[in-house]
RNA sequence: GUGGGUAUGGCGCAGUUGGUUAGCGCGCCAGAUUGUGGUUCUGGAGACCGUGGGUUCGAGUCCCACUAUCCACC
């Protein structure tokens, strides 16, 4: 099911076979929270960019539409017309991140919906049965995600927490596995690893469903306020004691830089909002730094966002063009926009693979840093610093 | 030609009975955003307040002239 094709150093050249297909990692997951890329993308354009799998978010579909209709629609790969494997995400972020009044107990979480403000509760079987009726490809564990501030009893107590609820998940996950009329039989589940920046928890952690057999682990908890360098070292700490026979995740995570960074820590799953979400707002990733299309220097600027680049939007359109459709608000515009940002990432982990089965992935990874580092000092004055991402010079 | 109105950063406007470093929106510039509440948030630069006089301790605010512009009328 999962293979490991090569290694280099802790970073693997891997691959993870699925019913929805097998996915080559390092991967890079395109964000699809509410079955829909954000910008206009639609499923057939992820085909011209290189995507292999779609991240879709269990607490979105459970409140709109409802997972019920998914269920009845046939899943959610019948219903987005998607043929790719999907992940989703457990909800149990989201819980943190975006729900109101929420008040954590052993059995699950009491909140309110950030869309009505209604009354609703999840807890790891209501999560496992919302994945179940979506019947994506992977489904993740219900987990809590403390701040990256809370202290080491606190984290403590909700780690011990979590561990009980990936226990939960795993019981009826198999249950409904079993179940004659579930869509997906083969849903694969993934724990996550918490502990916010505590080494003794993180590692004891892991150990603790190292254990459990899943079908692969990530590390959560990460990106939501600590430093770079933080997070780097609690991937060193971690990494090694996850099973090395089944893949692993990085959640939420993130710039370029820290994807490279993670790659060379032994991650082979990525997701982040920020092509999508950075697309929308003018902000272009290129091989050579970063651009704000939204800059008056670019407005009779007649090259493509990238020399080369073989994305829909730089085959075709000027910065120029583009611009202006961004400046006037142009759904287009943030369609090209995003597209070119997704197929930047989705094609620098593409060069991730060949530069690991080619053995040369750290000669690649300096490379790509230090041309990124050059566009960007001469265009527009900041510097890529390797262990923070972009910051001004 | 006559009467009336308006002239404030690139553009559009606020500026109370004249009183300390003249505000706002858009635009511009720069940050922020990491398991996404769909165009957000935070900073910054930029004006000798149409020109020239006058009144006053003090004028973007009052008076006069000029210039520009808008509306109405002849």
């Amino acid at each position: 099911m999962y293979k490991i094709l090569k290694k280099e150093g802790r970073a693997k050249r891997a691959q993870l076979e699925t019913v929805h297909g097998t996915i080559q990692t390092p991967v890079f997951m395109n964000v699809a929270t509410v079955a829909a890329i954000k910008g206009g993308v639609s499923t057939e354009d992820l085909e011209q960019i290189n995507n292999q799998v779609v991240l879709a978010n269990t607490y979105h579909l459970h409140l709109r539409p409802g997972d019920d209709v998914i269920y009845k629609m046939g899943g959610l790969h019948k219903f987005m017309g998607c043929n790719k494997p999907i992940l989703t995400d457990s909800g149990g972020f989201q819980v943190f991140s975006l729900a109101q009044n929420r008040r954590i107990k052993e059995e699950g979480v009491y909140f309110r919906s950030h869309i009505d403000g209604h009354k609703l509760f999840m807890g790891p079987e209501e999560s496992m049965r919302i994945q179940s009726h979506i019947a994506s490809t992977i489904a993740m564990a219900f987990d809590e995600c403390p701040s990256a501030r809370a202290d080491h009893d606190y984290v403590k107590a909700s780690v011990d927490r979590t561990t009980r609820w990936l226990k939960r998940c795993q019981n009826e996950m198999n249950r409904l596995n079993g179940l004659e009329n579930t869509i997906n039989k083969h849903q694969l589940l993934f724990g996550i690893n918490q502990g916010a920046i505590f080494d003794d928890l993180r590692i004891e952690h892991a150990k603790v469903i190292s254990d459990m057999n899943l079908d692969g682990y990530a590390v959560g908890g990460l990106a939501v306020g600590e430093s770079h360098e933080e997070m780097y070292h609690v991937l060193e700490q971690v990494v090694p004691y996850l099973p090395e026979d089944k893949p692993t995740y990085l959640m939420g995570v993130g710039t370029p830089a820290n994807i490279l960074e993670g790659v060379e820590r032994g991650i082979d799953f990525f997701d982040c909002v920020y092509p999508s979400r950075n697309g929308r707002h003018g902000h272009l990733y290129t091989n050579r730094g970063h651009i704000n299309l939204m800059n008056a220097k670019y407005e009779l600027d007649d090259r493509p966002i990238e020399e080369g680049c073989q994305c829909p939007a730089c085959k075709r359109y000027s910065r120029s063009y583009i611009r202006h459709l961004l400046k006037s608000g142009e759904m287009l515009g943030m369609r090209l926009c995003v597209l070119h940002n997704l197929y930047f990432y989705n094609t620098m982990m593409l060069e991730i693979r060949l530069a690991l089965e080619e053995g040369r992935f750290a000669q690649y990874k300096k490379a790509k840093l230090d041309g990124m580092m050059e566009y960007d000092s001469i265009t527009s004055g900041t510097k890529y610093d390797i262990a923070k991402g972009w910051k001004k010079g």
